[in-house]
Parts: C-alpha cells; sequence; structure tokens
DNA sequence: ATGGCCTTGGTACAAGGA
C-alpha cells in the first residue's frame, strides 16, 4: 500500500501534472494542499475518471485540500478540526483499506512575532488533540502533508541562516516533537537517506537548480503501522516540470498486512 | 544585493507563500 501527500500550490493550474504523476506513480491515497479552489470549482471528475474517488474540503483563492483513494474510497470523512473554529480548509480526514489518513496543510506562521504565528501555535494544538483523540480509535494511523515546520537542522540547507526564522524556531520544533510523543514516528528518518534531502525549493534564486530548500512535507506513521513501512522517499521529479509546484510528492510504503 | 518567483483576483499591483 503506498499513501503520499503533495503539496501542489494551485490545483487548477497542476491538474495536469496531478494525472501525470498519478498515471506514473498508481498510489493508493494521495492528500493534496493548497488546492486553491473552492468547492464548487473542484476538478472531481478529471480526478475520477483517471481511477481515483476524492473528498475535498476547500475554499477560494487560499488554502484547500484533498484525499484522493483507490475505488473503495474514503470513510468516515472529517474536514477540518472539529470543535476548533476555523475559517481555513487545511485538514481532511478519512479512512482508506483500513488505514486512517489525516492530511493536514499546516499554517506557514509568517513569521515568529506575528499574529499568524500565535495562530499557528493555537492551531498545532488543536490538532494534537484532534490526532490524540483519532489515534484511540484508529492505532492504523497517517498524519501527513505540508507542516510548515523543519524538525532538525538537517532538513534545512542553511540551519544558520535559518536558526529563529520561520519552520524551524524551537516552538515549531517542540510542536513536531509533540507530535511524535503521541505515539507516531517520522517515516522518512526510518531509512537512511541522501544528505540534503529536501521536498521543498524556493522559486526564487535558482533555488532547486542549487538544491537550497527544506524538508517540511512529511509523513508520519503510528507505532502500530511502524512496522509495515517498507520505504518513504521524496519524488523529486515533478519539481523538474515547467511550471512546478515548489513542492515535491513524498510518498510511503507499506506491506500488506 | 535591496530582491530575484509564482498564484490569485482582476486588469494594476498587492498579498501570501516559505
Amino acid at each position: 500500500m503506498k499513501l503520499a501527500t503533495w503539496n501542489v500550490n494551485s490545483l487548477a493550474v497542476r491538474l495536469p501534472q496531478l494525472l501525470d504523476w498519478l498515471a506514473a506513480n498508481p498510489v493508493d491515497a494521495l492528500v493534496l494542499q493548497e488546492t486553491k479552489l473552492s468547492d464548487d470549482k473542484f476538478p472531481q471528475a478529471e480526478i475520477e475518471a483517471a481511477g481515483y474517488q476524492v473528498v475535498f474540503h476547500g475554499q477560494k483563492t487560499y488554502n484547500g485540500v484533498a484525499l484522493l483513494s483507490r475505488a473503495s474510497g474514503a470513510q468516515d470523512v472529517v474536514k477540518n478540526i472539529p470543535g476548533f473554529d476555523d475559517d481555513m480548509a487545511r485538514v481532511i480526514t478519512g479512512t482508506v483499506d483500513g488505514v486512517r489518513v489525516i492530511g493536514g496543510y499546516f499554517p506557514n506562521g509568517q513569521a515568529p512575532d506575528s499574529d499568524k504565528f500565535v495562530y499557528k501555535m493555537r492551531w498545532l494544538d488543536a490538532l494534537r488533540a484532534f490526532v490524540a483523540d483519532e489515534l484511540q480509535r484508529h492505532p492504523r494511523l497517517v498524519l501527513m502533508g505540508d507542516f510548515n515546520i523543519a524538525p532538525e537542522d538537517r532538513d534545512v540547507y542553511d540551519p544558520v541562516a535559518w536558526a529563529g526564522q520561520i519552520h524551524c524556531t524551537p516552538q515549531e520544533r517542540a510542536h513536531f516533537q509533540q507530535l511524535c510523543g503521541l505515539g507516531l514516528v517520522d517515516a522518512f528518518r526510518l531509512f537512511e537517506q541522501p544528505p540534503k534531502s529536501w521536498s521543498w525549493w524556493d522559486y526564487r534564486n535558482l533555488a532547486f537548480r542549487k538544491n537550497q530548500g527544506l524538508r517540511i512535507d512529511i509523513i508520519l506513521v503510528s507505532d502500530t503501522l511502524r512496522p509495515r513501512v517498507q520505504a518513504c522517499v521524496i519524488d523529486k521529479l515533478p519539481r523538474k516540470n515547467e511550471r512546478p509546484s515548489d513542492h515535491a510528492p513524498v510518498v510511503v510504503e507499506l506491506a500488506a498486512q
């Protein structure tokens, strides 16, 4: 079973690339972030024509998430974080083939001294409570998405320049560790990986060509699923396309039960 | 090297992203 996450930075722009990627990478579940589409504009028919079921939670212009899955579809779908009042469409959850899949577009936070950072901290508190609750009922659980947190210095191309900056603050990293403390593990780090592995590269500064990026797109798997994890990779190929998203997909492979 | 790019809304350029 393969599951993946991808921040597409506008599904309206990236739909052809998404369909190409799915044709080459027939995953069982895929969560998308930054679809930037209200639900009435979501390209459901095109995705279904490609052989996927899809549930989505969007808004105009900003944010927006979706969960694609194979024929059996996603069960018990939840949109956003219950009990957390939020104008932004950031979370979608469903059960796919017995695995509880939570897809998240974590707040950016803008700057550590900003109101948006305060929101990020509140959102992370709410997410942690939600994930803890979900884990009680679904021990086979995957939390994946654009975390907008670089968990460690090795996830940052220039840790000195980024020290204390957004994505790298001690507060954000503490939240990441608290999520792991619920009984989740970073699937990417279960394996030896190439040094300087990133999932996002700035559009500016020839950052992709110079491999200057961050690893902020992350797949956490529950302790129950951990023995089934066989591989976790970042697929840089779509970042080499014309008109790419600034993020690359991340894929995890689970052994059959 | 100040910012350099991309997307949206809307039709000029500002805001947000990371």
